[in-house]
DNA sequence: CAGAATACCTGCGGGC
DNA sequence: TGCCCGCAGGTATTCT
């Protein structure tokens, strides 16, 4: 499901409902997922309250007195506030109960995300503490990525998914990225020109802001944390649009595997 | 060390 | 209708 703006989406729908709110109860039906849940996950947070709720690359960090919740929604995971306790369904894997009734619920039918619990400043978690830059800011600058990726020769496209480089950027907007940069998905990065290095960068900003800015991209099932879907897939210009026409040159989109994902480019426009 | 492949898991759509 | 295959928004881990 998610990609940045998706998990930015999910913080700023949930933030309001549970920022200052006590924690009733939680309930576990599944602890199985990338990583088992705390076992003893209620006892950790019950009768405590949120501080804050705050995003680092594509984990939501829920801060408690005592530590913090880390949240990964994985391919397919999602948070909803419900505001009546409906009856969860299969896949509807976590309940927390605040003291206000309302109840935010974990969803994940492919169990690749992961509900962790640190005492440590998050951003010292052994997941958390390697990753590259936020995109989102000026640490993000075509000087940093060009230092950063000196050298190397792996495709542009695995480069700039690549968290140890730059954070957030997943397949779709990676393949959006590039094409609004007019740069081939397999071009090895050390063969970049600085002009392509900072129309990609540009690009990069541009496509996430946007894409924040509509909501998110729903596929299948990104829903926003009040049930609407994002808009952005209407703004998509290749991600899932092999064969289709190129929007700006009309010449078929072709379809490529890199780093065993699917990569959809114009052979014309992206050089 | 860089780069590539594999693994985790369920659901869905297409082809037969 | 049903079965089998390939594919799906992520990323840690293992391999070459």
């Amino acid at each position: 499901m998610p990609e940045l703006p998706e998990v930015e989406t999910t913080v700023r729908g949930i933030a309001p409902s549970i920022e200052r709110g006590v924690i009733k109860k939680v309930t576990v039906r599944c602890y199985q997922l990338r990583w088992p849940i705390p076992a003893n996950l209620e006892n950790l947070i019950q009768d405590q309250k949120v501080l804050q709720v705050r995003r680092r690359a594509k984990y939501i960090l829920i801060t408690f007195e005592t530590g913090t919740l880390i949240i990964h929604l994985g391919m397919s995971g999602r948070l909803r506030i419900l505001t009546n306790n409906i009856a969860p369904q299969k896949h509807d894997h976590v309940d927390f109960n605040f003291n206000s009734n309302i109840i935010l619920r974990y969803t994940d039918p492919r169990r690749f995300g992961a509900i962790l619990w640190t005492e440590d400043i998050p951003e010292q978690h052994v997941l958390l503490k390697n990753l590259g830059v936020e995109p989102l800011t000026a640490e993000f600058s075509s000087k940093y990525l060009a230092a950063k990726m000196i050298g190397r020769k792996v495709a542009v496209k695995i480069a700039i998914m690549d968290s140890k480089v730059v954070v957030g950027v997943g397949n779709i907007y990676a393949a959006e990225a590039l094409f609004l940069a007019g740069i081939q998905p397999q071009k090895p990065f050390n063969l970049l020109k600085n002009t392509q290095i900072n129309r990609l960068v540009s690009a990069i900003k541009h496509i996430l802001s946007q894409a924040i800015t509509q909501g998110g991209t729903t596929l299948k099932d990104f829903y926003n944390t009040d049930g609407k879907p994002g808009y952005f897939v209407q703004k998509l210009n290749v991600y899932g649009r092999a064969g289709q026409a190129c929007v700006q040159c009309g010449h078929s989109l072709e379809l490529m595997i890199l780093g065993q994902r699917s990569t959809v480019f114009c052979p014309m426009c992206q050089r």
